[in-house]
DNA sequence: GAAAGCATTTAGATCGATCTAAGTGGAAGG
DNA sequence: CCTTCCACTTAGATCGATCTAAATGCTTTC
């Protein structure tokens, strides 16, 4: 029966209060680990809780404090793994400091994203991490000011009056370019893919500028397909150039795994008759044959930094935005070797 | 001005209704579009939310209303990129219903669930979709009816008197040994890693039945390292057996990743010298080289299937417990041939 | 013995929505 | 002209916590 009964209403803190002869009050204060109630009430009140099988009431707390204990993120893209691993690292910080996260994938849909940012406003979220959708306006960010909300940028940025957490892309590449040009290649592709946006121009520029910065032809970059399903059909437009790249810099890991295929279909044995450097050294790279050489750019560990940005801007939202950028690291494995 | 007050108190449903003229009643009638309502005062309410941004505050309704518009997803392991497609696909469904999803991470860790699912009851879910950390009690089952909370299992299960979605392991299996028995394979291993639970024994039992139903020897079951960095170099352990196997079923894409490595590594050609059959077709597979045979278990389909029980379950508490399995599929791809 | 000080405890208002039950005003029916 | 009905509107209680301000019971001090 009082089975029964529990199933019905759920166990208030008023009910608990009855249970150990107190008041709604000074059971709320036990709840919150308050100083000021004696021990021995202390301990009446924490039994009643494991009889009645008391669970508190998070949603009902946030109506009269401001704190909600939830975050939200929204990611363009949840199955490429990048970002799942973007995700873990989120996770397991918010995870410890007893918040909790909402996940959502705006497809990198500008309305959507909209549509997605409403929803966590209403569900009262504490602060959000966003890898903003292609095309997003810089307006965006007048907007998130407007209503106040703690707001972090992941991977990409639409605004430097938001807190930023990204990839020193343009060292990244240059570690990239140099490793090459020490094997000796001159003509170096760039592989690119997907929507435009913040991080992919950064790339581009930070190619260019890398490329230049060497005297090297800096325009061979060639668009692929964005599924991963369609690039290594499509990697004969490394070939359609007016000069045949001996390198090629890809975008991303579906990029290079997209070519690595390809090229291998083509006959082309990587690291011999073509080189391969990849961005973001995720756990492919180690697996294939060859090992791809690529710059690593630490997914987990910015989904890291990234939470703790947003944990200290709701500690305190006055702070001057933050803009953190990763350092990369170039894994060199065995897809490069010297030109022929 | 405005905006300074609007950022310091949230607008209200009353500020709503004094702004539009009316009672707080009626403004909440217009928000859930009841039919009461005149026309004319439902167009003064609407444009009020309109001027004064008006943020539906669903925590404050929940209070009132059963129902948290939340559902709560419990992975062991979101860098796997089998749970990131999973995850997609409840996202999917999730979303398009106006819900929303809390994502934890269990880490394949009883303890963690067991905080986690009290976090997220603390949160008032209307369900969870969980997929239970291996070594989990069937006890919890009772828990989890005893709190009177809708949850879906996927890929593992606890206890059959909570809905379940999984794949049809059985007879995935029996494609795989048959395709390679067609080809003449008769020493067939199975490589196996991580921790056991349902979806392992499944797995592990349709080896064993799909074998011995062929009078082969059922029991070339080999334990790999749980980490993708490791496997590889224990690839050897294949030939480690009394009987050297001429084809290998891989656990998951995890295993096959590993091993196709480590096996090129050992100079042998995949497809020519041994064959390999992955289980869970994740793009790994089509990208590879030689491309992965394998076996589908459809994890986005999965994650759809099961955020849809979830959403019939809280609909209907009272329906009995359904389970689900999907079929699999074999693909046929390059890393078969007949053995030398 | 009264006053002051301290440690605990509590009544009641409050957060922002929903829901019930009742109220309002005008048109239609007798 | 009064009643009934209809379409619409609303006051006030309610959900489960928190928080303020005040009360309670003891000991200590003068």
């Amino acid at each position: 029966m009082s089975l029964e009964e529990r199933k019905k209403t759920r166990v208030t803190l008023l009910d608990v209060a009855r249970h150990a002869n107190v008041s709604r009050a000074t059971a709320s204060l036990v709840l919150r680990k308050s100083p000021l109630v004696g021990t021995e009430t202390r301990a009446r009140v924490e039994q009643a809780m494991r009889d009645l099988g008391y669970v508190y009431n998070i949603g009902a707390a946030r109506l009269r404090v401001e704190r909600s204990q939830i975050i939200g993120a929204i990611v363009p893209n949840l199955t490429n793994p990048f970002f799942a691993e973007l995700l873990s690292g989120i996770e397991e910080v918010i995870g410890a400091t007893g918040k909790v996260v909402l996940l959502a994938n705006s497809g990198d849909n500008v309305d959507r994203q909209e549509m997605l940012l409403r929803r966590m406003r209403e569900h009262g979220v504490d602060g959000v991490i966003l890898c903003p959708a292609a095309r997003t306006e810089p307006a965006l960010s007048d907007h998130i000011a407007d209503w106040g909300m703690p707001v972090v940028q992941v991977l990409r940025h639409i605004s430097l009056d938001l807190d930023y957490v990204g990839v020193d892309y343009a060292t990244g590449m240059h570690q990239a370019v140099d490793y090459l040009a020490s094997l000796g290649h001159e003509k170096i592709a760039f592989a690119v893919h997907g929507p435009v946006h913040s991080a992919y121009r950064e790339r581009v520029e930070g190619f260019r500028e890398a490329m230049s910065s060497r005297n090297l032809n800096s325009e061979i970059i060639i668009r692929f397909p964005t599924l991963l399903g369609e690039i290594a059909s499509a990697s004969r437009l490394l070939f359609d150039q007016p000069e045949r790249p001996t390198a090629v810099i890809c975008f991303n890991h579906i990029v290079a795994l997209g070519l690595s295929g390809g090229l291998h279909d083509q006959g082309l044995t990587i690291g011999r008759d073509i080189s391969l450097v990849s961005f973001d050294d995720v756990a492919d790279a180690e697996a294939m044959r060859p090992k791809l050489t690529s710059v690593s750019t630490g997914p987990v560990a910015i989904g890291e930094m990234a939470a703790q940005l947003l944990v200290d801007r709701i500690a305190s939202p006055h702070l001057p935005p933050r803009h953190l950028v990763n350092d990369t690291k170039l894994h060199i494995r065995q897809s490069c070797g010297r030109p022929n």
